[in-house]
DNA sequence: GTCTATAATGGGATAGAC
DNA sequence: GTCTATCCCATTATAGAC
């Protein structure tokens, strides 16, 4: 009976939706399951979002603005790359653990995302601030610890997304968090290589990124 | 009006029922769809499965089963372990690209397993069989390059296999075949550095795999 | 074994009172 | 703006004739 405005009902539902996908799976986020998670009527639903397809564009462009990595940002406090790497990467595998079940909401809207027509945009956006969030991350690292980048920074950010993506998909598959801090701790290592010291005493003719 | 045998009608449903997911998703893989696309009738259907859970568990098992990974075959052929390294991975994206509706379709049907307490077990099943196979194909390929693993073949392979569902995922989200192919181009480079000559000249003291 | 017909359920969306 | 009640369709599963 309490007057809400349509806004907060956006988000409320958004939120809703969200965690019902997160419990359930999408194919359970019904627009009946979200009004009950939400604690509202079928028709205020309705009043808000055109259909439940509009509610899902809206989810997942909210994720997109909202999405953060926060994990990966405490790569940034260090002086030694290597060590800035790996603890990121672990953070990251941290906070999958703890809430497995938003990693999998994730993935699974953009599976969903990708059949459909009016979602079909939105998995490269989605990819596109993942990369460039981590890029930002590697060049505050790379500063922080005084190195620079042998490759691409845009090519070493897709290849962190890689690695967490897979790393997350066989986590979900096993729960083998052994073997998969062995995938992560390898892709530290191999990522590491990729810089050079920014103060050499000696100068170095050579190029910064490889040919 | 024909008769068919119950286990012929199982294995053409199962076919059609991977036909309707790969062309239109898990969520579109009503038993109707499923029916129409075998042309049968939906009684058919329930005199040979239980339910469609029964079936998908069936569909999920049989590509347990199948499943080659034929593409990455081809890293077996060779006497240089980096150029196989890169030649399997490039491979394998070359199968994706050319169907990638079969790869979106074996996603959505690992996260579909998760979620169902039926299928719950399979996923486990699915990947320790990827990584067995590539596995496999690791000892093989060094063997042909007369080299051997110094880290266990079994963490390269779920690397392997974590990196090339990262780039399926990523693909998959913004068609980026370049800068896909960069990133499995850096990982043959990081998985070959993880070998040594088998028939080296002078002894080496050192352990194969790292302590 | 195979079919048509239908039961039973769940879901998206809307009408219309308040 | 918010609610209840309802329409209408798709879906799973089954019944029962042949």
């Amino acid at each position: 009976m309490v007057r809400i405005s349509s806004t907060d009902r956006r988000s409320a539902l958004i939120d809703a939706a969200l965690r019902v996908i997160g419990r359930d799976g999408i194919h359970a986020a019904t627009t009946r399951a979200i009004v009950a998670e939400a604690d509202m009527s079928l028709a205020s639903f309705h009043y808000v979002f055109q259909s439940r397809d509009d509610m899902m564009h809206g989810l997942v462009a909210s994720l997109i603005e909202t999405q953060t990595l926060a994990a990966l940002a405490s790569i940034t406090e260090t002086t030694d790359i290597h060590r800035a790497l790996r603890l990121g990467l672990q953070a990251y595998f941290e906070v999958l653990v703890a809430h497995p079940q938003h990693e999998q909401a994730l993935m699974e809207l953009l599976l969903y995302s990708l059949r459909s027509d009016d979602l079909a945009d939105l998995p490269r956006q989605q990819y596109a601030r993942y990369h460039s969030a981590v890029a930002e991350l590697l060049v505050a690292a790379a500063s922080s610890a005084r190195v620079s980048w042998t490759r691409p920074v845009a090519d070493i950010a897709r290849t962190i997304v890689c690695i967490t993506d897979g790393v997350t998909l066989a986590w979900l598959a096993d729960r083998d968090a052994e073997a998969s801090a062995r995938v992560l701790d390898f892709a530290a290592d191999s990522l590491a290589v990729l810089t050079r010291p920014l103060d050499a005493e000696h100068h170095n003719p050579e190029r910064v990124h490889t040919p």
